[in-house]
DNA sequence: TAGTGGTCTAGACCACCTG
DNA sequence: AGGTGGTCTAGACCACTAC
């Protein structure tokens, strides 16, 4: 007979909410009785439900013990990848294209978004991605000059500012905001599509111990572009 | 002096990658000379390099030892609220309604999507999903019967028909596709925008055990609706 | 085939929190 | 105040795989 491992025992605990033997808000057996019930260490099945927690189906408290959680919302994984990735994997060669750098202080919904004060300039960026003949990608970028400052030394002409970013900052924080917009006329003719075509819009900032870093607003047309997430069953 | 703990490991070679002292592509040291370094048992170690290798920041093989990877595509965690928390936490009175319930062979992508044969039907439903004065959602959502033959003796007029499933199928797979769409003439009618306006489009699909559930597209009024996602960094 | 990570055990101490 | 989870140690065996 071989050793109970934890996936064992976190497949049984699984097991038991899926068939409703335990439901939601009910609490599981302390880690020593279940080491009991499973012949197993306590370690194990504390890694068991320490995995579990954090895959968000249960909920663990000391003295309080650990209780399955209501089935609502989950997290989502989601690849955030980069443009050249995205473009090259569909076959398409790839080009990025630098349209426009200057260093001036930013509109004030940017200023406010990195956490500048009023007067104080940064490096804008307009960069447009291609795959292929077409536009995928139309990137508007500031970046903080006080956080980053060797980027005012930087030349992107040949590469794009995401990818030496994280070169130069890795391990950083990075927040998405998606949404659907209807694209201006200027917008429509750098995308290559009709004014008021859909764009599907990511706004991301970077962060770097609790410091802007940077924020983009990346422009996609929406006829081609598509965003996929997963949400895994634990194990 | 205190034990060193795990987070202490973790901490240091994080420092060490941000710091540049380890690249990517370089190796970290074995577990058994860090755990001496640190004068600490070799589980400890342990418990640092897996959660980095969780996190995306070192890769690890037997035999071969671990490696510090490239920081560029990293996965984001996204938060899919249910529509009630989404818009109740705005302040909004939520309200559901039915608009049309049927059992019908579903039109041919929507077969493919759920790996249906045809001729197979299932429960097609329209809802629509209020915040106050305002519609936040209009879901066109198929249901496969032979896995939840449940469903169709099920109520949807009170309840939204996502409830119910999470209720019936915990802990199954979700896959989620965001786009930008311009609205059609039925669409924006129902969604109360003009023809044309872009709209925020979730494709979700659900699956157990390898059978698909269900297939919803959830659409919202790209100008009010956001979606955001987030990287966090180890530790 | 030998080195490296993966995991289990048994025992211990501690931190936190609920009753 | 005591029960429960959180973690560390020291030692052991195993699985995988690069060399």
């Amino acid at each position: 007979m071989s050793r109970t491992s934890y996936l064992d025992v976190k497949a049984a605990i699984l097991e038991q909410i899926r068939s409703g033997a335990l439901r939601p808000g009910d609490t599981v057996p302390g880690e020593e009785r279940l080491a009991g019930e499973f012949g197993c260490a306590r370690v194990t099945v504390n890694r068991a439900l320490r995995e579990l927690a954090e895959a968000g189906v249960v909920e663990r408290r000391r003295k309080a013990g650990t209780r399955v959680l209501d089935p609502t919302p989950r997290d989502a994984e989601m690849e955030i990848p980069s443009v050249r990735a995205e473009i090259e994997a569909t076959g398409n060669p790839y080009r990025y294209e630098l349209l426009a750098r200057q260093i001036a202080p930013p509109p004030r919904p940017v200023r406010e978004g990195l956490g500048l004060i009023p007067g104080i300039r940064a490096l804008h960026l307009t960069c447009r991605h291609w795959a292929g003949a077409c536009v995928h990608q139309l990137e508007d970028r500031w970046i903080n000059l006080d956080v980053v400052p060797t980027a005012r030394a930087a030349d992107f002409r040949a590469h794009g500012p995401n990818d030496w970013l994280i070169q130069a900052m890795p391990l950083s924080r990075v927040e998405h905001v998606f949404s659907a917009q209807n694209a201006t006329g200027e917008e429509a003719e750098l995308l290559q599509i009709e004014p008021g075509a859909a764009i599907f819009v990511t706004e991301r900032r970077t962060w770097i111990e609790g410091r802007a870093i940077t924020r983009a607003r990346l422009m996609h047309p929406g006829a081609t572009h598509r965003l996929a997430a997963r949400t895994l069953p634990p194990i």
